[in-house]
DNA sequence: TCCGGGATTTAATGTTATATTAAGGTAAAG
DNA sequence: CTTTACCTTAATATAACATTAAATCCCGGA
């Protein structure tokens, strides 16, 4: 587990960082918020404590960058100002938690584990081949740095084509699992849509082509 | 994290133990109303999930004969019956949350990281997701310094789109979580409330907008 | 009890992504 | 060389989605 710590008080921030890492954390101290900004883009930490009081951005400013950047790695607040204030505002620009100054050791530790606890529920769920990867929960088809989402019949041929690596699957069986049993489409539509795929693969530049064989089927191939 | 999980139909409590147990909980799994009740008055869990109709005694004469006897434990009502006259009983006997069946792990899993988080501090229980923050408790719904109280069925839908964050949710998916598996309501109702939600979202200037796509649903999409 | 106002639903109308059709091409097998 | 399975593109149709306004519900206060 990665933390990134933020605190310009040293001799606190030395004693913190010690017991961190006799806890297993790995942890990146920065002593300033401009320094905190820059590594939280960076880094891909599990989690960010970040104090309120820094030179350059304070804690709340650094905070809302991150958040107003995309970047929802759970942070937790510290402060010396126990006032109510800085808690719903904090709060209210995304952090995870908070806790007010002093505090002890033992506390802390059950922030930071309460909080990794809290974000390891989501696991996407992916399909993968060659360079190309296919989300099932969001219907993104990923190549390289880039992302398009699918319609929602591209999206279910390219699952079936995915699920069935090494198989070729005729343009019946991609009929009747994609558009069902009873339809009365044409086969030309199944045809139509791995054009359309194809030409979507090609344009994101994925190393993986649809192979046709004559007479028997389809499946996915990774170029060399 | 030890869990009391009561659930009647046995092949949903083995697979709710399941991804339980993944998730790091230790879950003890009983199966009517008789064994809720025992094993809640002897272990000591952190938090119980009570299914309401279950053999022997109900989830609510579990919860009452609890809380009788001054048994705090944070506990979770399941209910096949979307009806609120459940919820209030429920509320009024003391539960901590509830939950309508059916319903998708990851809400429950948010459910009982909420209630057990609720538990360990005092902590307002915040969803958040770039400038937004709803606060679960009060029905506020925050971005930059602006608040504003939502009417309850955009509450619910807001709720439900930021507990399934990355996940298309159909109209159906809305339609049967916030009005109820036995609803008569058109899906037409959840376009117009998704359209007020829309119109709200960008009045206080919020960063994260409703994307649909055609065919599967929607999701919740922070922008740059 | 009735009334007013917010909450919710219905209805009517507009918009557009995407599914389908159609038509004209290519190339592999025999 | 012919057949036919396969491929691609472009035009069209359709149902999903979006918005607004008007109608109805529902609840608390007078």
């Amino acid at each position: 587990m990665k933390l990134l710590y933020a605190e310009d008080e040293r001799s606190l921030s030395e004693a913190v960082v010690d017991i961190l890492t006799f806890h297993k954390y790995t942890v990146d101290a920065v002593f300033d918020g401009q320094d905190a900004l820059d590594y939280a883009e960076m880094g891909d930490y599990d989690a960010i404590i970040l104090d309120i009081m820094m030179p350059k951005k304070n804690g709340l400013e650094v905070l809302q960058a991150l958040r107003a950047k995309g970047i929802q790695t759970p942070v937790l607040l510290l402060t010396a100002k126990s006032e109510i204030e800085d808690r719903i505002t904090g709060l209210d620009l995304g952090a995870d938690d908070y806790l007010p100054k002093p505090f002890a050791m033992g506390e802390l530790l059950a922030r930071i584990r309460a909080m990794l606890r809290r974000r390891e529920s989501f696991t996407p769920n992916l399909l993968t081949l060659g360079n190309l990867s296919l989300n099932q929960q969001s219907y993104e088809l990923t190549v390289g740095g880039k992302s398009e989402l699918l319609p929602k019949l591209e999206y279910q041929i390219l699952e079936l084509l995915l699920l069935n690596k090494g198989i070729f699957l005729s343009t019946e069986d991609i009929l009747v699992k994609v558009w069902g049993y009873d339809t009365d489409a044409d086969v030309g539509v199944v045809w139509v849509y791995l054009s359309y795929l194809r030409k979507r693969l090609a344009g994101l530049g994925a190393d993986v082509q649809i192979k046709a064989k004559r007479g028997i089927g389809y499946t996915l191939e990774v170029q060399p």
